[in-house]
DNA sequence: CTACATGCAAATGCTTTGCAACCTA
DNA sequence: TAGGTTGCAAAGCATTTGCATGTAG
């Protein structure tokens, strides 16, 4: 949420907001970039990275550090934690809520100035589990 | 901990765990690379890659996944979190415990295998908090 | 008009890999 | 001496960036 400069609303830009919007599958750049050529065939991945960052800087969507390659994107900018499938990937949202007071602890235990924290778990989802079990 | 092969015992490979088991800052491949070249000039990037992923995959080290894009390298094998300086990227133990508890909640709100779980603190190291105040 | 945006391609940065020579058990 | 290991270089992948052209305000 940083320096705004006289940011326009470009097709480009709408589209790819509106996409996400509609996503509840936290879908790396690549992904979004699939999605979005549906619409507007010859927008490139670059212009999809350029927006996503942008998007974020502005608050529109948050872009998640997990662990593994992929950075991914997330509609919901309020903090909250995932789950990540390490079989295939996928990555939802974990129903614990935030624990606040984590911060205060690390603040306090150490000279840090604590500016966030990132919780993610790590498992199968119902999918891969089930084909693990019947391979 | 994984199949364990015939592995045999290299210089390279004896040097890098030595060395990382000097040091509790977490290091990055790259800076592995550049302290054991002090022992063996020869050594390549590769060689220290291929060791470290050896060394995690026979639990003697552990193989951080923090966001930021370099993995890091850990001599503590014992679960444990991190603080990151998001200035100086910077990496120390976080001094709270572990919380096992969690995974228990998310196996029994979801329908996930729970594996494991991860937790990141970021903030401003001192020294960085520091300059950034006198800046 | 004039910044900001886009498409394209090249570049970047970290990590992995193919291969021939080498060394450890 | 067999098969893991090394150095080197090239390849891989996600992401970023330079640049000429396009376009929203």
């Amino acid at each position: 949420m940083e320096k705004e400069k006289n940011l326009r609303s470009t097709p480009q830009r709408k589209v790819i907001l509106e996409e996400l919007r509609k996503l509840d599958t936290h879908p790396s750049a690549d992904e979004v970039y699939g999605i979005v050529r549906n619409y507007l065939p010859r927008i490139s991945l670059g212009t999809v990275y350029r927006n996503l960052e942008i998007l974020t800087d502005t608050g529109k969507i948050q872009k998640l550090e997990l662990s593994g390659a992929l950075k991914r994107y997330d509609r919901n900018t309020d903090k909250h934690y995932h789950i990540r499938c390490i079989r295939c990937n996928r990555v939802v949202d974990a129903p614990i809520p935030l624990m606040h007071q984590l911060e205060n602890d690390i603040s306090a235990a150490t000279d840090f100035i604590i500016i966030g924290h990132n919780l993610e778990f790590t498992g199968l989802c119902p999918a891969c589990s089930r084909e693990k079990r019947d391979a």
